[in-house]
DNA sequence: CGCCAGGGTGACG
DNA sequence: CGTCACCATGGC
């Protein structure tokens, strides 16, 4: 069959690299619908919505579902308040990071909800970006509500907190959550009088230290929800991948704690390391880049 | 077949 | 505070 999407509503932002922003290493959310006869068509699953995304540079067509035409969410989402280009000056100062940018189409962070990041990250312990995504979906398949999408029929919504919260940890190992099915299961259950405080001190530094009750959420783990969720850009995770970019590149020591090498970026860029953290990831990673 | 993946936990010093 | 074995799963 042939499908014609009309996406009817647009978001202008230049230069973007899709396939790095929304299936590369900071969401997991996204799926490329290769199947369609229109290229770059991606679908997105959310706990509230679904979301049709066309790139058609410089533009995105977009719709939402089931409430259509969800202005502020896409904007929020891509974060259209800020100043990208300015941003990008910024840690243009180290000589990597402008490499990066200057042979890649624009990396972005986005503001993704809350929930999803959470168990995204939380499944992302020890794990590979195929298989993170692989058990997103699996999670929204199996657990999600399903709603109607013109020519796309039923498509699951990834399941709410309060869903997941009333799984069993052996529900949950059914989608190949691993031993990674009993953190998510009980950092739902926490989450559930405990995710709007955490949300409400995001700018305080508090947020922090709640995420890090939450089992299955360490240092990298809490800061990637800081970065990818709650707005924080002055911080970089520190995975495997930034700190092999920071001893072999920058010739840091190889035996230092998480701190020591989180705070090389964060004093570094002004406020954005996070966006200089992103560029080195999917670069090296793509590369392979030593 | 062994190795690795956007690490965290718990036990032990 | 630092180290280290262990943890499920599947792609390669």
């Amino acid at each position: 069959m042939t499908l014609k999407f009309f996406l009817p509503n647009k978001i202008y932002l230049p230069n973007l690299n899709h396939k790095m922003v929304l299936v590369g290493g900071q969401t997991f959310s996204w799926e490329l619908l290769e199947s369609a006869p229109n290229p770059n068509l991606y679908i997105g699953r959310f706990a509230d919505r679904i979301v049709l995304l066309q790139i058609k540079d410089p533009y995105i067509y977009w719709q939402t579902y089931p409430k259509t035409n969800d202005t502020k969410f896409i904007h929020t989402y891509f974060n259209l308040n800020l100043n990208f280009k300015q941003i990008e000056q910024i840690i243009s100062r180290d000589k990597y990071v402008a490499k990066a940018i200057g042979e890649y189409k624009r990396i972005i962070i986005l503001k993704q909800p809350f929930w999803e990041t959470v168990a995204s990250f939380i499944t992302s312990a020890n794990n590979n970006i195929k298989r993170i995504r692989k058990i997103y979906l699996n999670l929204a398949s199996k657990f999600g509500t399903a709603i109607t999408i013109p020519q796309l029929g039923k498509i699951h919504l990834f399941p709410s907190l309060n869903k997941i919260a009333s799984l069993s940890i052996e529900q949950l190992r059914a989608v190949g959550l691993g031993y990674r099915a009993k953190y998510l299961k009980e950092s739902a259950n926490i989450l559930l009088s405990l995710q709007q405080k955490i949300i409400k001190n995001k700018n305080t530094g508090k947020a922090r230290d709640l995420l890090l009750t939450l089992p299955g959420v360490g240092n990298k783990v809490a800061d990637c929800i800081l970065v990818f969720s709650l707005g924080e850009y002055s911080i970089t995770p520190i995975d495997l991948w930034v700190k092999r970019i920071l001893t072999t590149l920058y010739g840091l020591p190889k035996n230092k704690n998480y701190q020591f090498y989180r705070n090389f970026f964060k004093h570094k860029f002004n406020g954005y390391g996070a966006f200089a953290g992103q560029y080195l990831f999917e670069y090296f990673r793509t590369n392979k880049a030593h």
